[in-house]
DNA sequence: GTTAGCACTCTCATTAAATGAGTGCTAACG
DNA sequence: CGTTAGCACTCATTTAATGAGAGTGCTAAC
């Protein structure tokens, strides 16, 4: 962090030297700068500035005859401006349009809804959506029922109040007649409709607590047979599309580059880790090159922010590109994005 | 195809022109191929023939200074020998061996399945694993359930003999209780269970026309609910694991054969299609470069095979590399990987 | 403090020459 | 007549040299 606050000239160039680096790709020079932004000062005072601006760590030089290229702290000091200025340049973005006609108003099951968003955070991005699933300890108890597919052979589904049907197929010593499953089942259903997937084990020993009747071994079973799919459903999921437009963004046309992008993607765990630490703080959260931990994902930013389920934060959802972003598109798309997702959340 | 067939020795020189090839990447003169393989003609013959053998289109020259490499249709004459011999070489290949490795025998439900099977395809061969779902018409009806999640909103889940379940989240006008649910769902399953796919359209017809009573009005209902997972079930679904194996190739380095890659494949109906017409040719099937219609693909080959269920043929799997790929090993491991799944789902 | 001028630096594209792998052809050999 | 050695030739690749262009840094003047 440096001591000295920038005097808004300099301010004003950096801002420039980025914003038409974001566009363009190439560094930029004082003469480009001068003419593109009609600036009162001469190239030569502009050079001064940035030379400046260098030695404070906000801009960096590929080569000597080079222009400058914004570091990560210059793209970090523009960050912060944009977010700050945020609320008055709070113009209708076109991403944000073509994202409400995303939404038509029919309702999809879970999986379908973030599948689709984080596709629509792709393709209008032009990067990588990202969005990880609910933290299932919020999810209500809806249904579950066992189907007998052949000898000891079972598949139970596991449905919650938003419409996730969660499947797994077992295998286990015991006969049961479908009968017996769908009394099983009418038990759990009965005592845990409605309850949040948090209380549902509590209540579950309190049951075998309370049944010391004919039910008893039945619910034990039943037990057994469902925690399989209630372990599997409590992990967070992540979803991400559009990889593949990384192929397109100029600063991965480096083979290897590329490879190290997508190798990123293989180990999702780094990334669901990074993404649920955002779920504590509100809002929107931006990392820029090596602030994402992950060596790998040093050439990248992400952009997210949390979305809410009835005013609660449950999840997060984002987009990652290279640090190059049109930081304040993204921004606005992300946030809009997850005030659309929280809606439709919280109308189901 | 050419009239002449070609004697032994050009045979001899043709496949080891291949193989060599295939594991160097590099296009093979005759001094190394003399060196290589210890021939007993010298390398000015091998060059003789070797200008032979791209007269007749089955070797060609980047350009005049630089050894020969393979054609499509030198290829295809590699290929096709290998085939025949196949028998007798049926020697047990360490592929086969991992794969082996991989089935542990439990029972997992068909999506995981063939998801980790593909994977597997992918990591052994380390290329690209592709498998067709079953064409679903051979596929057993075992259960439908609907449940309601909230006014006029339903969750209907369908499930097969062989444990795949379909959900789709419907809304209607019409307000059902949990238990006309319940009935519509009894009265489809005690007339359709163990009902092939294909007959169940039918069937739902001639219930329809049977029951002119009470139940009738339910019986609509419930098929006009049924209907969109039913139809959604029917499509075919596509598996695809290990893109990023490509990455490695050193023939597609060139960032924008990478791209093409890609792109051809996020349009997985032109691969479908391809998949679905080998379902017709039992056994293993492959095709080289441009034998693959697709455009995007030429530079690739396809190895796939068809696999059972109880005995007959209900799908395709396979492995798609570059053109320049171990057919050998390839061959081996997707012949083994069908026979496997067959025997899999036969017990099932 | 700002600006104009100018020498200087470094990249990138182009050209030229050197290198070398591998062929194709020819003539000799068994 | 098939096979082989010898040799000139071709063409991609590498290395070096050159020049243009972009942009800077410095200095001196305003």
């Amino acid at each position: 962090m440096p001591d000295i606050t920038l005097d808004e000239r300099s301010q004003l160039i950096l801002n420039a030297v980025i914003s038409c680096y974001i566009t363009t790709a190439d560094p930029v020079g004082s003469r480009t700068l001068w003419k593109k932004y009609k600036l009162t000062v001469s190239p030569a005072t502009v050079r001064n500035i940035m030379a400046d601006l260098e030695e404070m760590g906000y801009l960096q030089h590929p080569h000597t005859s080079a222009g400058r290229i914004p570091t990560e702290m210059g793209y970090r000091f523009y960050v912060d401006a944009l977010t700050k200025a945020k609320s008055k340049a709070d113009k209708i973005a076109p991403q944000i349009k073509e994202l409400s006609r995303w939404y038509s108003g029919g309702s999809k099951n879970a999986d379908d809804l973030f599948k689709s968003l984080c596709r629509e955070l792709s393709a209008i991005s032009q990067y990588i959506g990202v969005i990880t699933t609910p933290k299932w300890q919020n999810i209500i108890y809806k249904h579950i029922k066992f189907i007998c597919l052949r000898e000891n052979q079972y598949l139970v589904i596991f449905v919650t109040q938003n419409g996730i049907a969660q499947q797994r197929l077992i295998e286990v010593k015991e006969a049961y007649t479908q009968e017996q499953l769908d009394q099983m089942a009418r038990c759990l259903n009965d005592n845990l409709n409605g309850q949040p997937l948090t209380q549902v084990r509590k209540k579950i020993l309190e049951l075998m607590a309370q049944e010391k009747d004919a039910y008893n071994r039945l619910l034990q079973d039943a037990v057994e047979l469902s925690q399989g799919v209630l372990n599997n459903i409590a992990e967070s999921k992540l979803y991400v599309e559009g990889e593949l437009n990384m192929l397109n963004q100029p600063e991965f046309a480096d083979i290897d580059k590329m490879k190290a992008i997508f190798r990123a993607f293989e180990e999702k765990h780094h990334l669901i880790k990074l993404l649920d630490k955002c779920l504590n703080d509100d809002g929107v959260n931006i990392f820029i090159g090596s602030e994402n931990e992950a060596d790998r994902m040093r050439d990248c930013s992400l952009v997210t922010a949390t979305y809410r389920d009835h005013n609660q934060v449950v999840g997060t959802l984002g987009v990652i590109g290279p640090v190059r972003m049109p930081y304040s598109q993204v921004i606005s798309l992300v946030e809009y994005a997850a005030k659309l997702l929280s809606e439709i959340l919280s109308k189901q």
